[in-house]
DNA sequence: CAGCTTCATGAACGACCGTTAGGCTAGTGC
DNA sequence: GCACTAGCCTAACGGTCGTTCATGAAGCTG
């Protein structure tokens, strides 16, 4: 027994997890720039150097962690909307699962999001053209909505924006200790934007408006 | 004649806003904690030491530009209110002029919002409380629209978040060079703001939907 | 011109940064 | 038991950071 992890134990692949959970609650509440080294790796129970074994450097650490978030949220997002069959209903299910998404792993998101500015232009454009693409496929639920006359809106781009801006945020704001459940919100958001393009509200499986 | 600004001139005043206009594009684009005093300064066309004749700190910096990018976007919607005699109006006209000022300020508006966690304690508490009560205003609106009939939504907290996070992202994409001009990109954001709250189209002063 | 304030300078401080070099040690393969 | 590697360490590198200090030119006041 007792294989707990005393003071300079070897952990191997669990040192990596460490790290990883050290930069994103530090790069969350600090910000990349404002986070050391020597914090992460305190934070993880190694030294400085240790990091060295794991990763190339600390921006690999920040990129590790936006491309693994991207990963996940569009893994989740793509099996939410295979499946709906209309424009709406995909849209609904898009919005709900990037809301809970988001609700779920809040500090991920908001570096994904926030810390692009700190990459170097390589990888920094790497990840806006995966944000473009994902933002891309919001905004042609909204256009096969218009043409299939579900929505009604007076420019599919801005609205996407407006969506996932709104839905983003929710990151910012969801406290999983308050009173409104991840759900709740969730479905509220899909309310709203469903509501804001004009959606009839027939068959897309939405419930009813009142709480 | 020829006052113009020499190598080691004197300016006065014109340095400190020459400090703030450095400041204010380099905090936009590399972040406030990427950005060194020597930076600042040399965009400025300064000393570093020079800083500190005008400034008692960096931070000391930054929440000077928070502080008037507050100060000006609350003289300016709460002006845009005042003309507004129904809760729907006072919303568009608010969410109206809240899309222009972000569009119009892009690089301040990022900075207030985006370097709140570079602050220390207590600069940081003042500015989250000043944005909680601009928010408050923003909620007022809807349960007073909802009261008076006019709106339908399931949660005015949640939906004042959503309304601003969404209008406050116009900052972050909005091009002055691109297609849409601003009025429109702030017209659009009120037809879905007023449609996601479910307002009925009557009287509002809002324009047709389509185009 | 004398005295004072304003505005800016060059130089330097200690602290901390990301990263690296090199060594120790526990465990594996033979 | 011996070589080898993975994992982590201590120590230190060169560099940059925010800030301070002493100094002085320029301009106002009398």
């Amino acid at each position: 027994m007792a294989e707990a992890v005393e003071s300079g134990a070897r952990r191997g692949e669990a040192t990596r997890q460490a790290i990883e959970l050290a930069a994103i609650d530090l790069f969350a509440e600090l910000g990349y720039n404002a986070t050391s080294m020597r914090q992460i790796a305190a934070s993880a129970g190694i030294r400085p150097a240790a990091i060295y074994h794991w990763f190339p450097s600390k921006e690999a650490i920040l990129t590790q962690l936006q491309d693994d978030f991207m990963d996940r949220l569009e893994e989740a997002v793509d099996a939410a909307v295979a499946g709906e069959s209309t424009p709406a209903g995909e849209l609904a299910a898009a919005v709900r699962e990037h809301v809970v998404f988001h609700g779920l792993h809040p500090r991920a998101a908001f570096v994904t999001d926030s810390e692009i500015r700190a990459l170097s232009p390589e990888p920094k454009a790497r990840l806006i053209a995966r944000r473009d693409e994902y933002e891309g496929m919001f905004r042609q639920m909204i256009e096969r909505g218009v043409e299939a006359g579900e929505f009604e809106v007076s420019n599919p781009a801005v609205a996407s924006y407006a969506i996932l801006l709104q839905c983003t945020g929710v990151a910012l704001w969801y406290d999983p200790a308050g009173e409104l459940p991840l759900e709740v919100i969730a479905r509220i958001h899909v309310e709203l934007v469903l509501a804001s393009l004009g959606a009839r509200r027939n068959g897309t499986g939405e419930r009813e408006l009142k709480n």
